[in-house]
RNA sequence: GGUCCCGUGGUGUAGUCUGGUUUAACAUGCCACCCUGUCAAGGUGGAGAUCGCCGGUUCAAAUCCGGUCGGGACCGCCA
């Protein structure tokens, strides 16, 4: 048996200058010059230039990039090289041939095929170097929110996915058959994380939300994966947007420190947090009044448009990427959306708008038993379909809030996508069940 | 659910308005050959598309009309 070398890494590689290295990756790229030849592997962390005589260049013949190989060479300082270094003497050894052509190039500097095309290929396509980033980043996030919460005596929660029962009301649900009876795909862990303030005081939870909503726009899509948090004993709605802010730096931040790499390569736009500005349902129309002369006054809640407008107001006014809208008309919000107690025809729920697009919604709850079955009978709601919800709440609830962030809304707004399913792995919408 | 746009080699586009020199063009990818420093490599040559599908108008349809399927954008709704 041959003594096979440890693997190392590509971007190791500067640090083994002189030694013999064994590299293993997908052949991303080849620039055949006839006597010497350039081989650009690829692994999970980056690149390397590989030197192959034509001798060794032989074993990928009637083979396509994306090959996976491994390399035997040494590693020699080399100024003319990607990141200083490249594999010379270099043996060649095919772990896992490739012979059919690649539906796209994958090796460009642009990727070139079409959202579709993309998706349908999305299993391959998601190897594009810059797709890929863009993906290890959102994990980034995802480890700043655990992070950050954990660090403040937050417990992380799991919900049932499947339940009897539609979670706040409407016919935007997925109903499937469950031994003979009717079951959900839960359209929010809304009423599981309330339940367990009732144990934990503090709770989060990463998870699928699924939305029957036929919607045909780029941000939409009809399973996402919401970051859900939820705290008792609060002051109020403040305290929780207080948190979301920090929450929102630090997982920013978890981005940067963990991967500056990648959100220098995408060209990120890092968001200007500042003092984020928090204004009323009614003032926000105001200001749309004022700047844009729109009255919407009539209308119940902030269509898209008013949306970006306000984006644009925060960043002109306030240099910031965020704004806070506060105290949406009662009517319009979840059942278990606490009124203020100073205007009862307002509540007290905040939207969270980045860069002109809704990203978080929230609010403090009804803690109140009666007042909770109250509000879901003067809506019609059957109570008795929510019991095992109200019986946390009859013995004993703590003032508490929360929200709930589209974590790949949030991904598409950083990396600039134009449409959510780039920042969706594979997306399921009204048209793609697959890949 | 409403409105509007788009379907041309594997991929991305031009050509469609104003039907006919279009054996359907360009780039990239693929195949072959040349090249010792590329890094979106370069050069030469080659293969690859009955122009989404069905029907109609016409001497003639990628091009005009109708239907159908597929895709995209905006609105509604939301995260």
């Amino acid at each position: 048996m041959t003594q096979q070398s440890e693997r190392v890494l590509n971007a190791d590689l500067p640090g083994h200058v002189g030694k013999c290295v064994r590299v293993e990756g997908w052949v991303h790229a080849i620039r055949k010059f006839g006597a010497v030849n350039f081989l650009i592997l690829r692994d999970r962390s980056g690149q390397a230039q590989v030197i192959l005589e034509p001798g060794q260049m032989e074993r990928l013949d009637g083979l396509q990039v994306e090959t996976v190989v491994a390399v035997e060479g040494t590693v020699e300082e080399e100024e003319r090289a990607a990141n200083g270094v490249e594999i010379r003497d270099a043996s060649l050894e095919v772990i896992s041939p490739v012979t059919d052509v690649l539906p796209f190039e994958l090796n460009k500097r642009v990727l070139k095929p079409s959202l579709d095309v993309f998706l349908n290929n999305a299993t391959v396509g998601l190897r594009y170097p810059a797709r890929a980033a863009t993906f290890r980043l959102y994990s980034d996030l995802l480890f700043g929110f655990r992070d950050y919460l954990l660090g403040r005596d937050f417990t992380e929660i799991h919900t049932p996915k499947l339940v009897g029962e539609a979670t706040e009301g409407g016919a935007n649900v997925f109903q499937l058959d469950y031994f003979g009876k009717p079951a959900y795909l839960a359209q929010s862990p809304q009423l599981y994380k309330q339940i367990m303030v009732g144990v934990f005081e503090r709770v989060f939870e990463i998870g699928p939300a699924f939305r029957a909503e036929p919607h045909y726009t780029v941000r939409h899509i009809n399973e996402y994966t919401s970051l859900d948090v939820e705290m008792g004993f609060i002051t109020g709605p403040e305290e929780v947007m207080g948190l979301l802010i920090a929450l929102l730096e630090q997982m920013v931040q978890a981005m940067v420190g963990r991967h500056p790499r990648d959100v220098e390569a995408l060209g990120i736009e890092l968001p200007t947090f500042g003092e984020v500005p928090r204004i009323t349902f009614r003032e926000a129309q105001q200001i749309i009044l004022d700047r844009h002369g729109e009255n919407r006054f009539e209308e119940p809640d902030l269509s898209p448009q008013d949306e970006r407008w306000l984006g644009e107001w925060a960043l002109e006014e306030h240099g910031t990427d965020f704004v806070f809208v506060t105290h949406f008309p009662t009517t319009k919000v979840a059942f278990y959306s606490k009124p203020d107690p100073g205007d009862p025809e307002y509540a007290l729920n905040f939207d969270l708008i980045f860069r002109g697009q809704e990203l978080v919604s929230g609010s403090q709850r009804i803690n109140d038993h009666d007042e909770l079955l109250a509000r879901l009978e003067a809506r019609g709601m059957n109570a008795a379909s929510f019991t095992g919800y109200l019986e946390a709440f009859k013995y004993g609830m703590p003032p508490e809030g929360g929200f709930a962030i589209g974590s790949e809304r949030l991904l598409m707004r950083l990396v600039g996508a134009g449409n959510i399913r780039e920042t969706t792995l594979f997306p399921r919408d009204v048209n793609r069940l697959s890949p």
